[in-house]
DNA sequence: CATTTGTGCAGGTAATTTTACTGTTTAAAA
DNA sequence: TTTTAAACAGTAAAATTACCTGCACAAATG
């Protein structure tokens, strides 16, 4: 994995605050013309350090307004346990994101859905469902003071 | 907000997944022609459905491997005391997420560095720096099981 | 020191996409 | 049934992407 100059951090910090960007923007911006900005994001892609461009959403109007942080730790932490408890987790569409921790709990989940009463369906009908887990603390998101995409690069 | 239908649904669920689809490809997807395509992707970026469009970057290749969870409560809680934390927060170039929250603690944090001895600095120098701070405890990322940007819509 | 080699950039061009406009169809409203 | 509005197809101009060639500069080599 070969360094990155300060151009090419240049055009990721520009690219992953605004994608539609373009070519010609970028290079004004770095004094260069259209062709090294476009050769240098090329390599980046394939270099795999632009993972991938997508449109984020406002949650709000898809009423997704409320967002939930769950806390859970298992009974069981057996290698075959964990491994069917993330495979469970993946298969549920309204978990926006899993991870797996060291600390007091095990796994962090976030979740995105319309209303408390949907957060509770959720828990009831679904997570529930989960076997071996023992402890789950929900956590709500009251505001967003700061959200973002970017890495400080 | 008047409501979205199945096309415009489509259309940001491919968005929010690949927002290099040109408006041709998309169009065929959805057995339309590039025109009622575009015109919908306008009036969803104008409706402020679409917020904005973004490069998502590989971390691991950026050196910000390490992906902390801190926990925050404060120790007052007047307006003023609130207020004065979230710009502090803000201006924290390492976090890339905060949440005020309902819950046993005040605000989630999302961190990401490079090593657990820059997390420590970041302790050391930087939150702890930040008066009102009640409770904070760290929780790290071992595995991403799963992470999207997406809304399950 | 001169030569070679390679990398990065400028400039140009064809292909593709975006953008905007026009007219038609379809569906809903009067 | 007639009117009105909305959505769609088709098209053309403008812009961007994608690719190519050649130049300039720097590093490496003899």
């Amino acid at each position: 994995m070969e360094k990155l100059d300060d151009i090419d951090l240049h055009i990721l910090r520009i690219l992953q605050k605004d994608s539609k960007k373009t070519t010609k923007e970028i290079a004004k911006i770095l004094n260069l013309t259209a062709s090294p900005v476009y050769e240098r994001i090329r390599r980046l892609e394939n270099k795999g350090y632009i993972k991938k461009y997508v449109a984020l959403l406002n949650k709000t109007h898809l009423n997704k307004a409320v967002t939930a942080v769950c806390m859970v730790s298992l009974r069981y932490h057996n290698e075959g346990f964990i491994e069917k408890f993330e495979s469970q987790i993946k298969a549920l569409k309204e978990v926006q994101e899993c991870y797996h921790m060291a600390g007091k709990v095990d796994f962090f989940l976030k979740i995105n859905l319309e209303s408390l009463t949907d957060y509770h369906e959720f828990v009831r009908l679904k997570l529930s469902k989960i076997e071996n887990i023992g402890v789950l603390e929900s956590y709500f998101v009251l505001k967003e003071i700061h959200s973002t995409t970017e890495f400080y690069i």
